[in-house]
DNA sequence: AATATTTACGCAAACGTTTACGAAATTCGC
DNA sequence: GCGAATTTCGTAAACGTTTGCGTAAATATT
């Protein structure tokens, strides 16, 4: 059975396709009698106009694209959760893709996106990312973009973020006032503005409480076997009665090692991570954690992409937005470690 | 500045439309001079066809669309990953879709796909779906379809699964040589094959190993707070040993309820449950779990799919593929609880 | 050398929709 | 009741691509 389109429908009702056209769309220049005519024989034949067609005459694709790192992530999938919210209430279609922390990919991505598929789109960009010239290029198609969680400061573009800075230094001087003396910072390789920004936080919180000469950075990466043998030195050389994991991959791996040396968190060392993962909490013991607001990232990333979609002033307020991060202490930072487990 | 076209690329070669776009696709029938010069120009100007016009004209999007209860879920994102690079590698383009566990969403979705916008579409169906009539409708629009894990058995369309059935028998079997006497099933509400399935393992190794009479059945759903009502009740009335949970959330339940009630796991009842979550090495316990092959069935879903949409033969073999699960044992079911964890 | 074949390209019609413009038919102002 | 405004609809040209067909020129065949 072909597809009905307007031909069809204009054919059955002895019409024209232009008024037919017309009278789904709810035009004022057509008579009530006929809409209802029109739109009755739509609703029985079950009539989808074709979305090429509509694409390519009105340059419009009604979809956006979201490239993000991976999705196998408690942060990524939220993030992805809040945007398809958004984006299914606007009646907007979202193509996803994932980079893998791959640079070569991302940019492939971004220049299949340059001709009309997408409205525009919003990217967390990949850690290997280290010159921006193909960002820079494709923001000169005037393709509406915006960054979230992992941004590129020296662009000017919408970015939603998370207070970073602050988050870092409030878990570090949660470490610190529960009496870590020497903490190590699990950080993110690569010279993306979020790693930077969470090791400012790290480094403030030491300097306030003159720390300044125990900074202890180790770079991790998207390697479980690479990072445990790192985290495994750090603790063997170094002692470190506090860690605090820039990423939740980190402090899951230090969680391994540790479990595999038998060093007791958190009565040797205490450890501290972003995550959103809600099962930390039955962790042994239960991890304390930096909660981005990753769902409320999704659907402002995609709030202001659609404003920007649909052509409307964007406050400056607007154009760095950073949501609070919330930090949910739990055993894995408390001296006295308790024995029931607080539900997330 | 305009978008760059095939007109415009004529104008500046002095060529016809026609012989620029089958220059472009390596057509035989133009000179390999005019190739070359058309392709330098198309670099140049970093030409990319207009997907929609493209699309509308050769009925073809290159795009498939993946529709799924949740992302929010290791399961379900491992199996994007899958579909994800199955689609970049061939040049598809993926459209992701959330149902929330909502099949009015869901007959939405699969009506605004009917005219074109996808070549093809996988889908898990919502436990919400009790009549399937909406889903048969959209059969008989000859589009490419693949159902994933949660499938519809009564219709002729392949599914990639897990061999469900089996993986529940051995997990219960796996419990019960544990030593656990009265063993409950936390199924999911809703009629789906897949918990009619994972059911009918479980009342099979109570009966190979004459436990019928304790067959104890509860449903479970989206609601953690009404999961751990239930899980409560049940503890509190039935005492089981053993408790096998056929999701991965109904799982973190029981942990959650145990945790509060001061209820020993394994000693007092041992938890195994179906997840895709790594971290569950590290809870406390251990979580023996029944791993599914999500990011297989993601890569089989999709190759099966590209294999309709190229309208190459299926085998009989191909339309019903069962990826066996991996059984995963740790200190939740085991008497004697290890000290140092696993590394998943 | 005349015909047949191949090579290399152009013309123009699709694909299904939207929309500027024009033109009847109706209503209104007076 | 005549011109003007309004309502209601049709004609046709876009949007950018693909592709069947035609046709010159070049080459091959007899």
């Amino acid at each position: 059975m072909d597809n009905v389109n307007l031909k069809k429908l204009a054919k059955e009702l002895n019409l024209a396709i232009s008024t037919v056209s017309r009278a789904l769309r709810d035009s004022h220049e057509i008579s009530q009698e006929t809409k209802d005519r029109v739109k009755a024989l739509a609703a029985k034949l079950d009539f989808q106009p074709n979305p090429h067609a509509s694409s390519l005459r009105r340059n419009k694709s009604r979809t956006i694209a979201v490239i993000m790192p991976e999705i196998q992530n408690n942060f990524f999938s939220q993030v992805m959760n809040g945007v398809e919210d958004v984006a299914q209430k606007k009646g907007y279609h979202v193509l996803i893709y994932l980079t893998h922390e791959d640079h070569n990919r991302e940019s492939d991505i971004l220049h299949l996106l340059r001709n009309g598929r997408v409205d525009g789109l919003m990217i967390s960009v990949s850690n290997s990312t280290s010159s921006f010239e193909y960002l820079q290029g494709f923001q000169d198609t005037e393709m509406p973009l915006v960054f979230f969680d992992r941004v590129c400061d020296s662009m000017d573009v919408p970015c939603i973020t998370t207070d970073d800075t602050e988050a870092a230094f409030k878990a570090t001087e949660h470490l610190i006032k529960a009496g870590c003396k020497k903490i190590a910072f699990l950080s993110m390789a690569g010279n993306l503005s979020i790693s930077t920004r969470r090791r400012s936080g790290y480094i403030e919180a030491l300097a306030k409480y003159g720390l300044t000469s125990d900074e202890l950075v180790v770079e991790c990466g998207p390697d479980d076997e690479l990072n445990r043998k790192n985290i495994a030195a750090l603790l063997q050389n170094n002692t470190p009665d506090g860690i605090f994991a820039a990423i939740e991959r980190f402090a899951i791996n230090t969680y391994e090692v540790c479990n595999k040396r038998g060093i007791q968190i958190p009565e040797q060392v205490k450890v501290i991570g972003f995550s959103n993962l809600e099962a930390v909490a039955l962790f042994d013991p239960p991890l304390s954690t930096i909660v981005q607001p990753a769902y409320e990232i999704g659907k402002e990333a995609a709030a202001v992409l659609f404003k920007i979609i649909d052509k409307k002033n964007l406050l400056d307020a607007e154009k760095k937005i950073a949501i609070p991060s919330r930090l949910v202490i739990r055993a894995s930072t408390t001296t006295i470690q308790a024995k029931s487990h607080s539900i997330a």
